[in-house]
DNA sequence: CTGCTTCGTTGAACCGATTCAGCCAACGGT
DNA sequence: ACCGTTGGCTGAATCGGTTCAACGAAGCAG
């Protein structure tokens, strides 16, 4: 049941060589040649062995996506991306979910690198990971999903989270806002930092204030908690503005049954255009990231570095977010 | 760069023999050669090519996954639990997504059997695949997830459609709810089936009204559009039970869209219980699957099979769901 | 001292593909 | 008739591990 090239060599009546061209280089072998292999193959129902495939060959078509939470929609959207271009290249997509545990997150690194992947997409949680310093020492191709290179000798798909916090902020101050509160995540992750930046410089331009809140993990848990300190802050907050989209649903739920209505009483935005958000209760106006572009285009791109070698150049792309506006917010009225 | 375990052992002055059983079964290793192997290992920055050992040893310790929506928070679990379990148990777990596209299915299935996959973890969302009858001829063990096995030569970790679909009906009727909308995906799918039969059941028990509903996929657009239908029908239904939470959430969407208040107007049941389902904005009364378990536990079952052999005997192991009760349901009032 | 285990180690054969130098027509040009 | 080219095919060597029969040394019993 096991049956091996060879096997089938001999049922067609061919040298294996002829069989490893039939199946890597058709047009190497005859017509007739061709018929008689296609049959073998049918009649014993041969699939080729990856493993063997790989280790001969040096390349695995493997290629590793580590996320930091599959949890999280957008997240399943970039895997989604990323698969389908995976498949459609004839290379195999490893996903791994290292749930934000740097642990984890390493012990993935490993198999990632047992494996012999040709490649990895990572949206890295942590600064200077053990494991990716050890693929690049192994001259694995590494792209960075969500996160900028610093580097120009490595590719990267990335959001300009600086123009997403600024323009959340220039959209609510021309509904005339001028007291928002802001509520983000770990300034560690990349992310979140850039964005605050474009949070403050927009709040300096459009002269507006802005009152920091924080979580510690952006899950939608915290946001329904985070959303007390809001209502009890004795600023008067007219607008609300959260740095991903499972945050601001946990706030949307909290003031609801505070009471609250959205978007008299509040307006919110949240930040990723995650699928439930256009399906909440009230439909989230979100800063939307192309999620399923981004995964699908770093595999398009590594899959061009892994196959051109050191003739690819590496390229750091930057989409610029989309404000999508949807009932949560609405002109302050006076 | 590329180092093998030939080099490791030159540098360690052993026989290649002997750095294998340092790496498969290390109390077979003296202390003294079990130091020198491992500084020649750090060394040389030596991992093992998981290619190899998979070819000669014929056994690959990785298991496939494939998911019909990795869309849906519900398989998000699923594919938790099962990694998870994988990674403890020193496997690799290679997730794969159909999205309900038997082309797709089919085209994982190929390619997971190219893999030499140990086993398979599925959620069939067709009947009679062609690769599942392939893997079966291959002796590669298969267990379903949240679909129970028919036949007794195959495990699965299901669910009790049948009882979930029959405590939905009768909580809603224990409220006094005589009239109740259900709202189901396509019968072909089996646990849709499943659920009706139990709903039908409790109907009859309880003495209440079924007003059936249809969509064709089990997404929250689906049960947007749907809840159209339910608002014009000229029945008095006053409770409503979706086979899914995602369809819920769209038919929660359309009533306060239409000025309905839940639950006074309408009680709203899911089924799954996703984490978005408690922070809806109305937190949704559900009939909760245990999914993180469910994926554990097949993973767990298919690595006993993997490892046991033919000792391992067969079992279709079937939880029960547990109605939560959250705030879009109450008692009728008359 | 001899015979029997046990422990630790050895290294050649092997898993199933790919690679590549080399071979044999067949064909075309001169 | 001769030579060069090309297309198609061959099969041994190889990738990097695991496996296993075999072996030497040490320990122990009688």
């Amino acid at each position: 049941m096991a049956n091996s090239i060879r096997d089938v060599a001999s049922r067609a009546q061919v040298a294996v060589g002829t069989v490893s061209n039939f199946l890597n280089r058709p047009d190497r072998v005859a017509e007739a040649t061709r018929k008689k292999i296609e049959s073998a193959i049918a009649d014993l129902n041969f699939v080729p062995n990856a493993s063997a495939r790989h280790l001969r060959s040096g390349s695995s078509r493997t290629i590793g996506l580590l996320v930091p939470d599959i949890t999280n929609p957008f997240f399943t959207e970039v895997a989604r991306g990323a698969g389908d271009t995976a498949s459609e290249n004839d290379y195999t997509l490893l996903l791994c979910n290292s749930d934000e545990d740097p642990k984890k997150e390493e012990r993935h690194l490993k198999v990632l690198i047992e494996q012999r992947i040709c490649g990895l997409l990572i949206t890295p949680s942590f600064e200077g990971l053990a494991g990716v310093a050890e693929l690049n020492r192994r001259n694995i191709p590494t792209t960075f999903i969500d996160r900028k290179a610093e580097s120009l000798e490595q590719s990267s798909v990335s959001m300009d989270d600086f123009y997403g916090g600024k323009s959340a902020v220039k959209y609510l101050a021309s509904l005339g806002h001028t007291s928002i509160a802001w509520v983000n995540g770990p300034l560690s992750i990349a992310q979140c930092a850039s964005r605050e930046d474009g949070v403050m410089d927009s709040a300096k331009e459009q002269k507006v204030k802005i009152h920091k809140f924080q979580v510690n993990q952006m899950r939608s848990q915290n946001g329904y908690e985070v959303a007390k300190n809001i209502l009890e802050s004795t600023s008067q907050v007219t607008a609300i503005f959260c740095a991903n989209d499972l945050v601001a649903l946990g706030v949307l739920r909290a003031l609801l049954e505070n009471g609250k209505k959205i978007p008299t009483d509040y307006a919110l935005i949240g930040y990723d255009d995650i699928g439930f958000s256009a399906s909440a209760s009230i439909p989230l106006t979100s800063i939307a990231q192309p999620a399923y572009k981004l995964g699908a285009l770093a595999a398009q791109m590594i899959i061009n570095e892994v196959e051109n070698g050191k003739k690819f150049k590496h390229e750091q792309i930057v989409f610029k977010p989309e404000l999508v506006i949807r009932a949560s917010t609405q002109a302050l009225r006076k």
